[in-house]
Formats: C-alpha cells, structure tokens, sequence
DNA sequence: GCCAACGTTGGC
DNA sequence: GCCAACGTTGGC
C-alpha cells in the first residue's frame, strides 16, 4: 500500500530550496529508532512532505518522492561526522536511510498553525505536542488533503 | 530493571 | 534564549 510520509529539516541547514538545487540528496542524520523505523518502512515512488522545522514559520513546504531505499546510513561510520555513532560497526549498523528527489515546491505552504487548525493530533502525529519525531507518517486522506491545500500534485 | 541525570528537539 | 517533552545513558 502506498505510504505518505513527513520528513523534518531545518531550514538553515537544508531547506526545500536546497533539496531544488540539489535535485535527489542522501536523508542522513536521523538517530532515533522510531524514526529509523518508519525510514526503513519507506517504498520506491511514495511521497514525503518537506517539513521546515526550527523555522519561522514552521509548517510544511514542498514534496518529495522515495527514491532509494534501505541504505546504510554512511554518516554513523564518520568519525568526523556530526552523526558519527561509535557503537555502530559496518557488520552490525544501526542507521538506516533513504535517497529523496525533489518533486516540487508548495504555492501556498502550510504553516504548523494552519495544520493544528485543520488536524487533530490523535491523526496527524506532527502537531502532537511534544512530538520530536523527524520522520513520520501521514494518513493518506489527509496527505490528499494537504496536497488539495498546497497546490502539490501527489 | 529502575530511575536520576543529562542531552536534544523544536515551538514559542 | 527559554523551557517542556522526551530519548538515552549509566550507576546501582
């Protein structure tokens, strides 16, 4: 069944606009299992919501689609990475990723406000508060509706 | 296995 | 910059 997915970045560091540039990028960097979880989850063709976390505002703003799936995540072997994991081992990783390609950017995007306006927590799991998660799932009646809302074409 | 201490996330 | 929420670590 085809999955809908939303994917956190802050903005300062690589924002849709990067991702444009960029045209496919490694998604490295997440290190919390349940997040893992869902990256590992992740199929060929499914879309990601671009989420600008950490951001003024923050809030939903571009689209992506699934590109590569079950790579190791090469970052958690750098020990000059910010992502370095020295209990991982090349036999053993712990971190898993995904390759994304940018499909497009929202017309209008959706601020977080705007989804708290919309959603109710229990179904769409960002506006949960105290939600930490970077990786997460969307339902698809309201990836539709998100889409319908922001001018992108899923 | 418990839990206090600590670190990180991310909205505000 | 503050701080609440939450995950992880490590002593016991």
């Amino acid at each position: 069944m085809m999955a809908y997915w939303l994917m956190k970045s802050e903005p300062n560091v690589y924002s849709i606009e990067h991702l444009q540039r960029d045209s496919s990028t490694l998604w490295d960097g997440v290190r919390n299992y349940q997040a893992r979880n869902f990256l590992r989850q992740m199929q060929v063709g499914e879309r990601a919501f671009f989420y600008h976390s950490n951001a003024d505002p923050p809030g939903i703003f571009g689209l992506m689609e699934i590109t590569k799936i079950n790579l190791v995540d090469p970052s958690q072997f750098d020990a000059n990475s910010a992502y370095y994991d020295p209990k991982s081992t090349v036999d053993k990783p712990r971190w898993w990723t995904v390759v994304v390609t940018y499909l497009q950017t929202c017309t209008s995007p959706l601020t977080l406000g705007e989804l708290r306006q919309h959603y109710e927590p229990a179904e769409l799991l960002v506006i949960r508060p105290g939600n930490r998660l970077s990786v997460l799932p969307v339902p698809p009646e309201i990836a539709l509706d998100i889409a319908a809302k922001t001018g992108l074409n899923l």
